[in-house]
DNA sequence: CGTCTATTTGAATGTACTCAAAAGCGGTGG
DNA sequence: CCACCGCTTTTGAGTACATTCAAATAGACG
């Protein structure tokens, strides 16, 4: 299989496209290598970019006024990554995009998903729909951070992304619970 | 003014529709006047439906295992409110959407939205636009949670709803917030 | 083995919580 | 007009949980 293929029989599952509309929607996408510890996107930079993993782990984190992070996302294989409050008013980034296992990304510019958009529709459905998920992750989310105590939210988060927790530290698995690390590790000692 | 072109013009701005078009669009939707008090959607019922509020104000609440109430979303004119995370993926909610000011709403349900989609793209786009939007805020909010102690997130909520703070009840605001009636009363105090 | 990073432990502090009770506010009916 | 009732907010005292800061261990890797 072509290389280029690739990109789209990954990112676009069970969607069908003539030979011309594959190079079309191929050439707006280009690939990038990254090792653990790159950054992606720095926050205060203009945010152009989403970001496909392919293979690998990032997340997305912020620095507050007190100069804590606070892990916003993670991402592994198959899912996208930005600063999506700011690639979608195309502003400048709060977030920073980091690599904390070594990835292989597809990036593609708000620009060229706005002519894919229009030129497929079936493709903003596609992105709509992913946009949905998304939301309702982020709404469990706050509800998640609002009922629960922090050891639940601990299980929680193992159980629903078991892909993810080998890749990171517990440093960043605290700063997404919105715990220190000392008190994530008082956590697993009791259980 | 005709009342069904009151839909449109309202909800639809800046959208220019053939006499036609406008027909079918209104036909989708269904006025509803709601009492303060009254709950439109009750959890764990079936969502079907999205709501636009024409006037008054109505929040949605998640109630966890302790049975303590916590506040996901206040909506008022000109906004629209649902259990989304059920709406989207037609499943029963986990919300309840009550009524908190006295309201006026048209409401739609998921399949017709889905055919007004298909026959007017622009209207997927305009309404990609708003969960981006949505999406955005909400990322704020997580960030806000786990960034700022509850003073700052009650001094937040204050200047950035000021419409709406006036409509609702302190303890709506605590369980917004993630904090009690209480603490909230000696933030208040503080001030 | 030594160094750097990550995690754990301890002690003191602070912030928000619970429970209980008092005060404030608004509307209704006598 | 005022007394009463229900609802909302405030106040107080004791408690629980997470935090901070500092120091000790544990792992990873050359």
């Amino acid at each position: 299989m072509h290389n280029d293929d690739l990109i789209l029989t990954q990112i676009y599952k069970n969607m069908v496209f003539t030979t011309d509309e594959t190079t079309f929607i191929n050439s707006k996408f280009e690939n990038i290598v990254l090792k653990k510890g790159d950054v992606v996107l720095n926050a205060g930079e203009m945010v152009t970019h989403q970001y496909y993993i392919v293979d690998g782990c990032l997340r997305t984190y912020f620095i507050d006024l007190s100069g804590k992070e606070h892990t916003v996302q993670f991402a592994i294989k198959d899912w996208w990554i930005s600063d999506y409050t700011a690639f979608f008013a195309q502003k400048n980034a709060i977030l920073t995009i980091e690599c904390i296992q070594n990835a292989n990304l597809y990036k593609i510019s708000k620009n060229s998903m706005d002519e894919i958009y229009s030129a497929f529709p079936k493709i903003e459905t596609y992105f709509r729909k992913k946009m949905e998920k998304s939301f309702a992750s982020f709404q469990h989310r706050i509800l998640s951070n609002l009922a629960k105590p922090a050891k639940e939210r601990y299980l929680d988060f193992i159980t629903t992304y078991p892909h993810i927790e080998p890749l990171v530290k517990n440093y960043h698995i605290a700063s997404y619970l919105g715990i220190t690390t000392e008190s994530l590790s008082r956590i697993r000692k009791e259980l």
